[in-house]
DNA sequence: TAGGCCATCTGGTCCT
DNA sequence: AGGACCAGATGGCCTA
């Protein structure tokens, strides 16, 4: 995989860094990080102020460094399995291709106002009377649709859920 | 080749 | 103090 052998050698160079750290110069190794870090390293007195734990020395720094940045992926993958999980419960016809992040949240988003429109439809006339306990899941249900959707008609969100799924087919 | 999407690294901040 | 979370930066891959 591409972004495990980036970060293979990014290790590498870490682990090569961690023996001639001592003689490492400044500017060899800024050519290769942001504007922003090589800020910091031109005006050391400003991110002096600023860091209040990496006092230790550059070894124990860069140790703790490759656990946060193995805690982090471990972190990205879980956000990402709950992204593939939210993809696989929400219908869409662009099966072939897998939904992008921002695609995922939108549709979903959309599909939630629908079902709730569907659900609000479908018990509307029925709903028991408020003050039965069994009101409370559907007069909160539609309270809160009505907070969040106001005088938005029902039909509305089928409308526009269908017509991204559509959008998105297309690649649009 | 430009732009979109993504994984990873990183330092700062928040929380426990 | 240390882990979780966040956002910015970077570079690789893919597609139109």
């Amino acid at each position: 995989m591409k972004t495990k052998t980036r970060a293979a050698r990014r290790r590498l160079e870490v682990e090569q860094d961690e023996e001639s750290h001592s003689q490492q110069t400044s500017s060899e190794e800024d050519s290769v990080k942001s504007p922003a870090y090589r800020e910091n390293r031109k005006n050391p007195e400003h991110i002096k102020s600023k860091k209040k734990r990496y006092s230790s020395n550059g070894k124990e720094h860069t140790i703790r460094r490759l656990e946060s940045n193995e805690r982090e992926r471990q972190r990205m993958h879980k956000l990402n399995n709950a992204f593939q999980a939210l993809r696989e419960v929400i219908p869409h016809v662009r099966a072939e291709k897998k939904l992008s992040k921002i695609e995922t949240l939108t549709l979903a988003k959309n599909y939630i106002n629908t079902l709730t429109a569907t659900i609000l439809n479908m018990s509307s006339g029925c709903l028991p009377p408020v003050q039965e306990p069994a009101s409370d899941i559907g007069g909160k249900l539609y309270q809160h649709y009505q907070q969040q959707h106001g005088d938005e008609d029902n039909e509305e969100h089928l409308e526009k859920y269908s017509t991204q799924i559509h959008s998105f087919r297309q690649g649009s």
